[in-house]
DNA sequence: GTAGGGTTAGCC
DNA sequence: GGCTAACCCTAC
């Protein structure tokens, strides 16, 4: 599975007209890839494929929805399914407290928590030795109110977000992005995800919806996955 | 300010 | 030694 952002689209190519409404998928798609992210903080060491149906079954994350929200760049805007809500949209961004509700620093890991790192401070100064200047591991809290704030911005805001969401946090605008950026590369390595998703309904690329398993792309103004 | 490649340190 | 996550560096 491929999952590539191109975020910088989604900010210069867009219609004020339909922003707001494309913003609104966004926050779905996001919402969608952090849920997942975050469960699998728990489960991941359990079969995904497993947790993906019961997260689906349960209603969690509804894959209908999440294809609504698929639109291409070059594809023409699929009608709102009977899914969608009284405004058109679907909504399935949804942080749920229980799936929170893990044990992000002992879980199962293959790799277990970090403590403080340290580093050289420069190769030319390679006798003295400094710490970094955070050295902590990302807490369920700080990943959840990450997720929000993508799925409030958007991709590529990262110092709006850190000015409201991580206003007294250590957290540097840099940091947000590349722990967005590890959260996505996490997303990808479960690529039994694909076949799973790809049971529910699709996007054909040719114009219309299907439930089946012959479409292989799933593709929005930001999100690819093939 | 951001994106993306590079580096580092902890854990297996 | 390999993998991973947190952090660093730098071109744009």
């Amino acid at each position: 599975m491929l999952v590539a952002l191109r975020s910088s689209r989604l900010l210069t190519s867009h219609h004020n007209a339909d922003r707001a409404f494309r913003m609104e998928q966004q926050q779905a798609i996001y919402g969608f890839l952090g849920e997942l992210q975050m469960e699998n903080y728990r489960a991941r060491e359990e079969d995904v494929d497993v947790w993906i149906l019961r997260l689906l079954e349960e209603g969690s994350v509804d894959a209908a929805n999440l294809n609504d929200c698929c639109l291409s760049g070059d594809l023409p805007a699929p009608s709102p399914s009977p899914d969608a809500n009284d405004n058109g949209h679907v909504g399935i961004y949804r942080i749920d407290a229980e799936l929170l509700n893990f044990n992000y620093l002992t879980g199962p890991r293959k790799s277990g928590p970090r403590g403080t790192r340290k580093r050289r401070t420069s190769p030319w100064n390679s006798m003295f030795y400094t710490s970094r200047k955070n050295n902590s591991r990302w807490t369920a809290k700080e990943v959840e109110r990450l997720v929000q704030g993508v799925s409030k911005f958007g991709v590529g805001r990262w110092t709006n977000l850190k000015q409201n969401f991580f206003k007294r946090s250590i957290r540097t605008a840099v940091n947000l992005k590349d722990k967005w950026r590890n959260l996505l590369k996490t997303y990808q390595v479960h690529k039994k995800l694909h076949s799973c998703i790809l049971n529910h309904r699709w996007w054909n690329g040719s114009g219309s919806w299907q439930k089946n398993n012959k479409c292989s792309t799933y593709r929005n103004d930001d999100l690819v996955i093939v």
